[in-house]
DNA sequence: CGGTAGGTTGACTAGGATCAACTTTGGTGG
DNA sequence: CCACCAAAGTTGATCCTAGTCAACCTACCG
């Protein structure tokens, strides 16, 4: 999938991009693809690529964090459990998103593959004299992160004030929205009932309830279980009650 | 409060720090502390003083805010709503906060202030420029988001899977550990109960039932409506299990 | 004094959790 | 190819927490 970073570049004149990120098919959609070639040069350097199997971590709650990753394929998920158990997933990070902290307290978070997942990571301790010696890297960054508080805010609204119904709707209408599939297609569904449910704030049950009754009322159907079509956009809005 | 922004710099040399923030009490705790004196006066420059009276907004949600602050006295609220009226605060803001974003998006959250509020404020647009010019500003601005995103993490999952008992016993406490108050000393409430429900995704019959109930047991006491005690700090902090 | 905003308390309800049984799906090895 | 098994999902019955609706209290202000 990559070049072998080790590789000679051709004609190694310090602006060439690196091999394996003109290869890299997330690269304009991530990090890298604001930043101009001689920062991408000092970020392909330090970077490697890692493979995790389905359910491996790549930072757990409450240790320091010493790797950050970008995301090429799969799906993980960042999550926060309390002592007793109780899991709340915090979001989800698909390829070309960014993972990590800068900082070195220890992570209030897990970050843990919920699909085979491809990235590349770097070590976190790199980072700040990486931003130092290239502003737009930490531009990206802090556009980033924005965008993610962004998110987050918008996903407490839903924790807070939403009922279940509402927010099974919202998240389809998410799912849909994601991938630009033509209006009628199935779209792919990438978590468990019970992995809907820890992001959603419900229990298991609760969320199949939701779905088997949206699929009843012709809201939905869901041809399998990692699936589903929407048959009344309208309709699916309104359960949503506007919640994008 | 301020001196006079136009009032010549003692001296007028490149270095010197502007007189107005030499006298401001929030400015090493803030965004201001952590940059160099060339940077500060850049900001200087840009910056006014701006009070909101409690209730008035600073950014409201959907326009696109021109205006980022840092307070300097007073509490302001971060809340998103839905179209039917329902509202979930997001968090508050504190004196040395940051509030705004770098976007050009419509905001999903507007700000206001819970009482009178006196702060900085800086014109949005004149952000990217000046982070380029200073790249301190941007790395002090990124370590804030991350702070900010830890934050939200921890309040999703309080408001994802805890009761309304956790909820209230984890807000005591962080109001009690924002204070530095000697154990046993009146901690201030500067939350009305209806903002205390807002804040925790709960009504504010709720709130009121378990503050009297905890009133009851003896975990706390309330001497006045704005003000709460803590008498049995280890049964606090088992009710708020665990959640800091 | 009366009015109002904020707060408390009670009775009742409903939405989602819990517990439990059962079904479907998908993978593995004989 | 099929039998078997584990994991995932569905469905039903019941319970309980927090929401809703309503009455009432309290402090403060003109």
């Amino acid at each position: 999938m990559y070049m072998d970073r080790h590789q000679p570049d051709l004609g190694a004149a310090a602006w060439t991009m690196p091999a394996r990120c003109a290869a890299c098919g997330v690269r304009m959609a991530s990090l890298c693809g604001g930043i101009p070639a001689r920062a991408l040069e000092a970020l392909n350097r330090i970077g490697r690529k890692r493979v995790l199997r389905r359910g491996e971590a790549l930072i757990w709650q409450g240790d320091v964090a010493e790797q950050v990753g970008i995301l090429h394929h799969g799906l993980v998920k960042l999550s926060a459990a309390l002592e007793d158990g109780r899991e709340q997933m915090l979001g989800l990070a698909f390829p070309a998103d960014f993972v990590g902290g800068i900082g070195e307290r220890p992570s209030s978070y897990g970050v843990t593959a919920l699909t085979e997942t491809e990235l590349c990571i770097f070590p976190r301790g790199a980072l700040p004299a990486l931003i130092e010696a290239h502003p737009e890297i930490g531009h990206a960054l802090l556009m980033r992160a924005y965008d993610e508080l962004d998110q987050l805010r918008r996903w407490m609204l839903l924790l807070g004030r939403t009922s279940a119904e509402e927010r099974v709707a919202s998240l389809l209408r998410q799912f849909a929205a994601r991938g630009t599939c033509p209006p009628g297609a199935p779209v792919s569904l990438p978590l468990t009932r019970q992995q809907m449910a820890e992001l959603l704030g419900l229990t298991i049950e609760t969320v199949s309830r939701k779905l088997t009754a949206m699929k009843r009322e012709r809201v939905i159907a869901l041809p399998d279980l990692r699936s589903f079509v929407i048959l009344d956009a309208a309709a699916l809005a309104m359960l949503a009650a506007d919640t994008p």
